[in-house]
DNA sequence: TGTACATCAGTGAACGCGCGTTCACTGATGTAC
DNA sequence: TGTACATCAGTGAACGCGCGTTCACTGATGTAC
């Protein structure tokens, strides 16, 4: 049963968005094609009529993700930014969370091309919360990438903590608190 | 034919330390009992006569490097354990790194036996640098619990970025920068 | 506008392969006498 | 100390299973006339 160019654009987009998902909640490995192309609604046969391969579409899906927070990020300013970013709610919610904090880990595994996607979608991150009122504008770039990595190191190590652990909730307040103090003070944001 | 007692103790510690650097260097998913087994010297059958299932394993081999991390930075001060960690040494080497920046993705998504092996690790971790003239010794629990995350940050979003791209590097130098500064001004050290 | 045919997104069975795990077996070690 | 037997670390074939990928097929869409 074919089906029109625009539904078959569309169901293309509905794969990536649901495997962007999946992966963040279980890992490049932690997915299979059958279950992800279940879980957005197909069998598993048609997934090569649209990607040529399982790497292809995590590059993909890689860049999808890491395009959707940079845009969710984009119209915060710094306070909100870091308050939303290292708090209980983004590290519980791996699969709506940041794509970065969730798969840097297994993108170090991957092909260059996903390391690629992952470079460009931290430039791009960067970018977003770089214009005028956004979160970063107005920090050097060294310090914007500084506060990125600092974030995202406290959601990754409280994650790896046991689920309601006193651990995991001491990592993000006290690096809650650590980045957010300097940036109070005039003298930093040069 | 059988071994002696003493030798089938350290066959089996040297499965543990062969799995450890294994999963450090491809993740938990990465590595196969058949092909660990076959790295340690052995063939795959004899697995089950030291662990009872390949998760029984990652918890031991996440205890296990997670205190030969500790034990290596045990004896350094705060600004000699920053550049040993935030360097591109430590990030090209995985397998002999820190099990924290190389594995807290992958235990993010595993049981919660490994969750508790990684938690108990940070503890130590924190112990063996907060002895009288080690790297936090002096420092507030929250601010070296901070200064760690931010270096597992720096590594893991280093790593997801290509083999000798700019931005791998610049990741590394804006944190070390950034950890180091506060640690200067005596204010911060109380 | 209506008809004939080519296209191709989606289906579902099948492929080889490697996974974690089990199992009967081996033979040196450890033990009982 | 010497002999007979039990133990059990290590071997390697085999298990069922799910993986990524291929393929012949379907049938509505898109196109040519």
């Amino acid at each position: 049963m074919k089906v029109t160019k625009a539904q078959a654009q569309e169901n293309r987009a509905h794969i990536v968005e649901t495997a962007s998902r999946l992966f963040r909640e279980r890992g490049y490995d932690g997915v299979g094609v059958a279950e992800l192309m279940a879980t957005a609604g197909f069998t598993h046969g048609g997934f090569y009529k649209h990607f040529r391969s399982k790497a292809d579409l995590m590059a993909e899906a890689a860049a999808s993700g890491l395009s959707r927070t940079a845009a969710k990020t984009g119209g915060v300013n710094i306070l909100e930014f870091v308050e939303l970013y290292v708090s209980r709610e983004h590290r519980d919610a791996r699969s709506d969370g940041c794509t970065m904090a969730a798969l840097c880990g297994d993108a170090a595994r991957q092909p260059e091309s996903i390391k690629a996607a992952f470079a460009n979608g931290i430039e791009g991150f960067l970018a977003a919360l770089n214009h005028e009122g956004a979160a970063l504008d107005g920090l050097a770039r060294d310090r914007q990438i500084d506060i990125l990595a600092h974030a995202i190191g406290a959601i990754v190590l409280s994650r790896a903590c046991p689920d309601d652990s006193p651990l995991a909730d001491e990592i993000l307040e006290a690096c809650r608190t650590a980045i957010l103090e300097p940036l109070s003070s005039p003298a930093e944001t040069g």
